[in-house]
DNA sequence: CCTGTTTATAAACGCATGTTTAAATCTGCT
DNA sequence: AGCAGATTTAAACATGCGTTTATAAACAGG
């Protein structure tokens, strides 16, 4: 006993699939709290009470727009791993130009998935939980096992997870603070060639940085410098 | 021929100071946004029409609030910087101590001033240019000296300015993305002690950086390192 | 004391938001 | 054909915002 006929069903799937595309879209392009229903539904030529029948509410199309970009996104580009081969430095620094080319050329690629992640970042809405659990967290982890990799530890400890920390806050600033670092400086890397100059900047600097710190372990107590 | 008595002008200065302490404190807790003329003026206890009255519009009292903080900023803690003594890299160590201090433990010093920058950060405001100018050019500027102190260079380079960025970014995440820092990691210190802790990390870790690309001049052309 | 200017306040304006209602339309089944 | 249920739509609702207006109060000078 299917609830409708094929024809009503697919105009309803149709127009549901629109309000769902539209709402990325928006989403993207202005975060949650700033897109407007209105505006999603002028989009997808769909009325506005129409979000309320099909999803319930703003929250509940959000809801949906970020599951399905989510498995959309999953099937997608692998992040880099250390399974692929290559010495732990190299990976490491393909992995920071896949962050660094997802931050600051949204186009490629999932520009969708970029941007609100990017939104969610800056102001985060209830789906902040899932979105840290079925995207951030994989992400993190292999790069904790990358920076793992290349001390030459055997497994993550804590040292490793903070320069995580550091490696991400370091790629992202270019994209959140975007605006300071272009009147500060160079100005942020705007074609693929930039993103792999500035890419290898970086990846030089922390390699420079893990590799100094390979040595110690754990408890360094490095305050105590002031002179000999 | 003085525009009124002393005592009617009194108490307006002292409205209008109350306003702007009081927008000042919403501001900073809100963001430019976000904040309400009415959560403003039902703290000031002032009627929402003195805001058009004094300051023209909420764009005026904003900025008043953003001029305001401004001087009270200038002559309050000066910042890091090499002229104090102490070793390049002591000095380096203090200036990240201090932005650290500045970012998350937001309470210190001018906690108004602090918040207020985060929001200008995340959200720019029609005051952004002259923020740069006034306040976070030369911060930046301070920092990229002590850079090439470091790193043993006569003047600031490109590379110089680039590492600026980087360390400005990898401290301001540990503010910006609070909460996701949060979950996948040690939590954000939230004591000055803690921060201590985490300055020194970072320190440690930047440091570790700037030796190793101490060598180096203007063009290493890194990306070549494809097994020699 | 009256008068005109400055200051203060309450109320309304115009707009935009998410949500909801109630009526209209369409569809499939009997 | 006709009915019942699903879908669509336009309109209204409730709220919040920054801004504006019109009126009342406080004050200064003639």
């Amino acid at each position: 006993m299917f609830k409708s006929a094929p024809s009503r069903e697919h105009d309803a799937e149709a127009r549901r699939e629109r309000l769902l595309k539209a709402a990325a879209a928006v989403f993207a392009k202005d975060g949650f709290e700033k897109a407007s229903l209105r505006a999603i539904c002028l989009k997808a030529k769909a009325n506005v009470a129409a979000v309320k029948y099909y999803f319930g509410s703003k929250d509940g199309l959000y809801r949906e727009v970020f599951l399905s970009i989510c498995q959309e996104s999953m099937k997608e580009d692998a992040p880099v791993t250390l399974a692929e081969g290559g010495s732990p430095e190299e990976t490491l620094r393909r992995w920071i130009h896949y962050l660094l080319d997802h931050a600051l050329l949204k186009r490629t690629k999932n520009p969708v998935m970029s941007q609100i992640m990017a939104h969610e970042m800056r102001e985060p809405t209830p789906c902040l939980n899932e979105f840290i659990k079925l995207i951030f967290r994989p992400f993190h982890q292999e790069l904790e096992r990358i920076i793992a990799a290349v001390m030459g530890r055997r497994a993550v400890d804590e040292d490793c997870v903070l320069y995580c920390h550091h490696i991400i806050g370091l790629c992202l600033h270019y994209d959140h603070c975007r605006v300071f670092v272009d009147r500060l400086g160079p100005p942020v890397p705007k074609t693929e060639t930039e993103v792999l100059r500035l890419a290898d900047n970086i990846a030089d600097f922390v390699l420079g940085a893990l590799v100094s710190r390979r040595a110690t372990k754990s408890k360094p107590a490095s305050r105590s410098k002031k002179k000999p």
